[in-house]
DNA sequence: CACGGATCCTGATGGC
DNA sequence: TGCCATCAGGATCCGT
């Protein structure tokens, strides 16, 4: 579920909440995808000091160390002064001089993982390889033309993996792709220059859209309050396969990329 | 090194 | 109602 929008908005919410709270005590449900690679006991004590954000990933700069918090594909955040007996999907408990934190993710592909600092090399291993942060100055058509050079694979799947630009997931790159009128299926090495510069306008214009609508809620996502996001109401392609596209009717079609729906207008898109 | 595919896990949904 | 297949926001690992 969660791309960058999702994540971003979750971000605002544990920084608005537990922004300067000093951990009291942790539990720890089931196996999340990744060890927290630190006793739990070693978190209590520690001030939240800033909350981050890099791709997909949520940073909690602690007084000693880092927590990196990923909501994998069903994952959300809740932040609250009171929260209930923990459920079935409630994998991780902060509970803090500010309230508590819970992570509840009933697929459990995300992960909460502890570093001692933002130069240890399990950090390293998360974010070494990312991309650019597609809201930063560093992504612009230039970057991208020399990013995709050489680039064989669709341009859909190279933008979700992550290694060229973060936080484009699933459904944001479908809208994006529509919305610079590129064909998702077109070899990222060539996609034209004129194209990369749309290209960067719709996914900093997609991204910056979602997040002020709190994301997309398709099913679980929820925000650190509880709401629902509502991109997912804006959405011009994904998820329409077959409806007529906003500005030819023609059907939206769906194809299947790595095992991951894409949506586009055959049309529109070449 | 870049690519495509399999894989982790659980729940919702739709067809029969 | 039950059963089975399919699909779901991600990212890593493993061959080629």
């Amino acid at each position: 579920m969660p791309e960058l929008p999702e994540v971003e908005v979750t971000r605002m919410g544990v920084e608005q909440a537990l922004l300067g709270a000093t951990i009291e005590a942790v539990r720890m449900g089931k196996p999340l995808r990744w060890p927290l690679q630190v006793a739990p006991q070693r978190l209590v004590g520690q001030r939240i000091q800033s909350v981050q954000r890099r791709g997909k990933y949520m940073l909690l700069q602690l007084s000693q160390g880092v927590l990196l918090v990923h909501l994998g594909m069903s994952g959300s955040v809740r932040c609250a002064t009171e929260v209930g007996e923990a459920g079935v999907h409630d994998h991780f408990d902060l509970f803090t001089t500010r309230g508590v934190l819970r992570l509840t993710d009933p697929r459990r592909f995300g992960a909460v993982v502890y570093a001692p600092h933002m130069d240890h090399p399990r950090v390293q291993q998360l974010l070494g390889h990312l991309g650019v942060e597609p809201l930063g100055d560093a992504f612009d058509a230039a970057y991208l033309h020399a990013a995709l050079r050489g680039r064989s694979g669709s341009i859909k799947q190279v933008l979700l993996a992550g290694q060229v630009v973060v936080g484009v997931g699933n459904i944001y790159v479908s809208e994006s792709l529509f919305r610079a009128g590129i064909h998702p299926l077109r070899q990222a090495r060539r996609v034209a220059r004129p194209r990369l510069e749309r290209l960067v306008q719709a996914i900093r214009e997609v991204l910056q859209r979602a997040i002020v609508l709190g994301g997309s809620s398709l099913r679980d996502f929820k925000g650190t309050q509880g709401g629902y996001g509502d991109f997912q109401h804006e959405a011009l392609v994904y998820g329409r396969a077959g409806l007529p596209c906003v500005h030819c009717a023609t059907p939206i079609r769906r194809v299947v990329q790595g095992q991951r729906s894409t949506f586009y207008c055959v049309r529109c898109q070449t």
